[in-house]
DNA sequence: CTTCACCGAGAAATCGCTTTCTCCATCACC
DNA sequence: GGTGATGGAGAAAGCGATTTCTCGGTGAAG
C-alpha cells in the first residue's frame, strides 16, 4: 500500500536518524515537543529515505480506515453520481475518501456487498431504493454507522438524507394543473422502487387536491429504454384525452420525447411532458425537458455531514429532505384549446 | 472498520472456542487441515460472537488492501463514469474495491490527490488529461502499480489503456466527406486536454488524406454549456460554406444542438453535426445524435486487467487503444444540394 | 519394542505504526 | 544543596490478524 517506498518504515527512518521510532513519530504527528534537532535529523531522514507511513498500520492503530463507502445499484444513474461526486468532494475536504460498491441492480447481493464494503471503512452510505424494507431495516442495524439516501425508514435510527419526492410529485402535477392539464399520466418507475412508492403518493395526494383532475398510470421503469418502450401506450392514453405524462425520471422522459417525437406527436403542442430529477441533459433535449430539479451534489454533502457526525460519536441527525424545485422548461405547456375539463 | 461487532477479535473467538487464535485462523482460511471438532467448535463461537475479521489488521500482514484507486477529473463525465463502472465491476470480481479521487478538475492538486489516494491501496488508475506530460511522467513513476488512461506516453513503461482519438476523428471525417461534406468545422475541446491534441492530429491526418476538404477549428471546450456558446460562432461559419460540425464531445455536441434549434438551424437539414464518445444520451438527442462509440464498461474492465497483472507482480503489459465505432444516427446526412466542392 | 517421520495445535514472532510507561536529566524552589 | 515537579526520549506494549516455529503425540517402519 504505501509501500511505493520500497517498504521503509519508521524503524528504518528512526535508525538513520539515529533516534527511537517513537521520535519519528512524534515528529511525524507533532503531537508532543520534540528536540529541533531532532526535529531536523527526522525529517532530513524522511527526505533521503523517502519514506511515507503505513496508513494501514496507523489504521490498526486508531482503528479507522478515514474511508467511508458508497452502495449504489447503478453508478451510470445520474442520481447516484451526483450524490457520489458531492459526497466524495465533501469527504475529501475532512481528509476523508470514498469507496464505490456498485451492486449492479442485482438487489440479492446488496446486504452482502454492503458488508463487505462496510469491513473495509468507517461508515456506509447506503443507496438501495430497491431492497425490501425489512431487509433494509436489518441490514442498516449491521452496517452502522451508515446513512440511509432515499428511503424513508419511519422509527428505526439512522440519518436519512433524500428527496420529498412525494412534495415534489405534487407540486409538478400542481405546475401541470396550472397549465390547464385535468387528465395526466404518471409513467411509474420501477415496482420495487422506493422512491417510485414516493412518487405514488405523491400522485395519489395530488388527486386528493384536484377532485377534477384524473391521472392514469402506465407501467414503464427507469431508463430511457423504458421511456421509449412506453410511447405507444403514451400516445395510446393521449389519444383518449390525457394531455400530459410525467415521468418517472429524466432518463425516462427524454427516452419517451425521442420516441414520442418519431410518433408524430408534438411536445409540448399535443402532449406536455415532464421528468424528474433534473439531469444534466434535460436542459438540452428538444424540447428542453421540464422537470423537477433535486440538488444531487448537496445531497452528497450532506451526505457526508451525517456521516461525520456518526464517525465522531455525534447523535444521529434528523432525516433531511429536500424538496425538488420545479424547472419550468419547453416541454410543458397549456393543453391544446380543447375541452379542459376531462 | 469490521468493527461492526464491537471489536471482537479472533483472541475473543479463540477463548471462546477454547483453542488458540492460531487454530481460528485456520479455520478462517482454510490453510491447513484442522480437526474437524476446532472447526466446528470455532464456527459456532464465530457465530455466537457474530465474529468478523479486520481486514485492516489483515492488510497489514499481507501488505495489500485489496482497493485499488481511481483518480478522475470529474466524475460527472460520461465518459470516466463509465470507465469507473467497468474497472468497478471487474475489480469486484476478483475481491478489490475501487476507491474514487475525484479532482474537481484542479489539476494542481491532481499530483497530491493521487499520491494520497495511492496511499491507502495497491494500485491506481489515473485519468489527468489535463496534466502537463512531464508531470504525469514522474507521478507515473512515485504511484506504481499504475494504469493511465488515454494519455499517450510514449517510452514509458507503464500501461495504458485508451481510445484511438486520432482515428476515430478520421473515421469520422471519412464519414461525414463520405456523405458529401468538403467544408467541416472541428470545435476543439480544452486547450490543455490531451485527448483534443489527439483529435486535433485526427483532423491533421484527415486533411492529409483529403486534399479537397478543408477543416475550420472553432474553440470550444467540454461541456453543453462550450457547446451553447459556440453556437454563434458554428453558425457563422456555416454561412461560409461549413457543412458539417464535430464536437469534441458529445456534450459539446448536445448543447450544440439545443442551441442551434433556437437559432434556426436545421440540422441534418443545413447542417451536420457530429459527437464523440457516444455518451448513452447521444441516441435520444434531437436528432439522434451520431457519434463515434466508445466502449466506456470495457475499457475499465480493460484497465482491471492490467491493474491485476500489475498487482500480481505480472509484466507491464502493452499499451491497448480502443478504436472509436462510427454510430451514425440522423444529426449526420448529405449536405443540401448547395455545391458541394468547397 | 524402539525410533523416526509426520501432523496438528499452541506459542511466539511479525506486519508498521501509536501510545503509554519508564527513566533520566534539568530546572525551580525552598 | 536537596527534593519534587517537569519534560523529553527511549523501551515496550499494544492494534488484530497471519505465519513460522516448536513441541507433543500418533502411526509406520525396522
Amino acid at each position: 500500500m504505501g509501500d511505493r517506498s520500497r517498504g521503509v518504515t519508521i524503524s528504518d527512518v528512526a535508525a538513520h536518524a539515529g533516534v527511537s521510532p517513537a521520535s519519528v513519530s512524534r515528529v511525524l504527528n507533532g503531537r508532543a515537543s520534540v528536540d529541533p534537532e531532532i526535529v531536523r535529523k527526522v525529517q532530513a531522514s524522511i527526505a533521503t529515505l523517502g519514506y511515507s507511513p503505513s496508513l494501514v498500520a496507523r489504521s490498526l492503530v486508531h482503528g479507522r480506515n478515514t474511508t467511508v463507502a458508497m452502495v449504489v445499484p447503478d453508478l451510470e444513474n445520474p442520481l447516484f453520481q451526483g450524490i457520489l461526486k458531492g459526497l466524495s468532494l465533501a469527504a475529501a475536504d475532512d481528509g476523508y475518501r470514498v469507496l464505490v460498491a456498485d451492486t449492479a441492480e442485482r438487489v440479492d447481493d446488496e446486504e452482502a456487498i454492503a458488508v463487505e464494503a462496510r469491513q473495509r471503512c468507517d461508515a456506509l452510505v447506503l443507496c438501495a431504493p430497491r431492497m425490501p424494507e425489512a431487509k433494509l431495516r436489518r441490514l442498516v442495524e449491521r452496517v452502522a454507522p451508515v446513512v440511509v439516501v432515499n428511503r424513508p425508514l419511519p422509527d428505526l435510527d439512522v440519518p436519512i438524507v433524500g428527496v420529498d419526492y412525494v412534495r415534489g410529485i405534487r407540486d409538478l402535477v400542481d405546475h401541470l394543473v396550472g397549465l390547464g392539464h385535468r387528465r395526466l399520466a404518471y409513467v411509474t418507475g420501477p415496482e420495487t422502487s422506493a422512491s417510485n412508492a414516493e412518487r405514488l403518493r405523491g400522485v395519489d395526494e395530488a388527486l386528493a387536491m384536484h377532485p377534477s383532475v384524473r391521472i392514469e398510470r402506465i407501467p414503464g421503469g427507469s431508463r430511457p429504454e423504458d421511456g421509449e418502450a412506453v410511447a405507444p401506450a403514451v400516445v395510446e392514453v393521449h389519444r383518449a384525452g390525457v394531455t400530459a405524462v410525467i415521468a418517472f425520471n429524466d432518463l425516462v422522459a427524454l427516452g419517451l420525447l425521442a420516441r414520442l417525437r418519431e410518433l408524430g406527436v408534438d411536445v409540448p403542442g399535443e402532449l406536455s411532458v415532464a421528468g424528474f430529477d433534473d439531469v444534466p441533459m434535460a436542459r438540452y433535449a428538444t424540447p428542453r425537458l421540464t422537470s423537477m430539479s433535486v440538488p444531487r451534489t448537496e445531497i452528497g454533502a450532506q451526505v457526508w455531514a451525517r456521516l461525520r457526525t456518526l464517525i465522531g460519536g455525534g447523535p444521529i441527525e434528523h432525516t433531511v429532505l429536500y424538496r425538488p424545485r420545479l424547472e419550468a422548461r419547453e416541454s410543458t405547456a397549456a393543453p391544446a384549446a380543447v375541452g379542459a375539463r376531462a
